[in-house]
DNA sequence: TGTACATCAGTGAACGCGCGTTCACTGATGTAC
DNA sequence: TGTACATCAGTGAACGCGCGTTCACTGATGTAC
């Protein structure tokens, strides 16, 4: 039963995305090919028509995660401002969410250990979102400063997870939120 | 053949040591009980002889792994000071180690989603490793500043390992570094 | 201290399971005329 | 526009593999007397 071509693109790009959510949710080894074809509501065989292989949709679906992290960002920053945006990123909501909105904080210690090809795609998110967070996206210091920003929000938002439950865990984005207001 | 209980203990240390490693090499997940019995020097099947199951293992060797990373920076530390031990786990050396020092840069995204138990152990380790990097560790206010550092430190450290081979990779450690200096 | 027997550390085969990937098959879609 | 056939999206069974865990077995160590 051949689906025609608006279809299947449709298809490709709901893998795509259940891939996203799947790896945000459970980190990159446990998203299964199986698991994923079901969350986006087909049977596994069907996968390689698609993609060349898992490390490909891997790499696919951490730039989509990184892509849509990025977008609400911008968004909040727009709108409400830079520290609005971090309060936003440093919260419990966003500790607690079923599906994690950041790939880094989500599997970023799993990206860093993974192939050239998905170390290159978490690279892009990376450059994305230290495009969303400097101030002048354009100055090579602020976007300096952004990278650190950016790698105090993903560690403090891992040890927050960890920490899950305790007092400390409200304390570390707490103040986390504070050293990087401005 | 049964050991001595002097033999069976130290074979239990090297169980515990050896998964130490291999859960800071390649994670939590890929760190399997034939492969790490291996690194022991023993076969799969006598691990029961040992633990509970694979979940006391992992949370051992995650406590193992962290007081030899917070043992090492209160070393340097105490011999060359607190930027010294910065600069020393924010350098290059320890982003390229075979097996790197500190459990939370190498899985803390990991261990985030993990049970309760590893949870548990994650934690003590964070405790420990804030000991180890505050000015006065028995002041609440300089506890928190040292969490907000530590958090810093991993991230820029997961950073700096995605973007290996990148001059930019060097950079997020320089600027973390420049940062977290007193 | 010596003896007899119970204990148990470690081995290696076996289990059921889920993995990534391959494949024959289907029939609706795409295309060449 | 209509027809004939090639294409190919998706299905579901199959593959070889490594996983965590269990188990019968071994013989040296531990222990009770």
């Amino acid at each position: 039963m051949r689906k025609s071509n608006k279809e299947a693109a449709e298809t490709r790009r709901a893998i795509v995305t259940a891939a996203a959510d799947h790896i945000r949710r459970t980190g990159i080894a446990e998203a299964s090919l199986s698991n994923v074809m079901a969350a986006a509501g087909l049977t596994h065989g069907g996968f390689y028509k698609h993609f060349r292989n898992r490390e490909q949709l891997i790499a696919e679906a951490l730039v989509a995660a990184g892509g849509s992290s990025a977008e609400m960002l911008r968004q909040v920053r727009a709108k409400k401002g830079r520290n609005a945006a971090l309060d936003r990123y440093l919260s419990p909501e966003h500790r607690d969410a079923a599906t994690p909105t950041c790939p880094m904080a989500a599997l970023g210690s799993e990206a860093a250990r993974s192939s050239a090809e998905t170390r290159a795609a978490a690279a892009a998110v990376i450059e994305e979102m230290i495009d969303a967070l400097a101030e002048n996206p354009s100055s090579e210091e602020a976007r300096g400063e952004a990278m650190v920003d950016y790698a105090t929000m993903i560690g403090a938002m891992t040890l927050a997870r960890i920490l899950s439950g305790t007092p400390q865990s409200e304390e570390i984005l707490e103040r986390a939120r504070n050293r990087l207001h401005r």
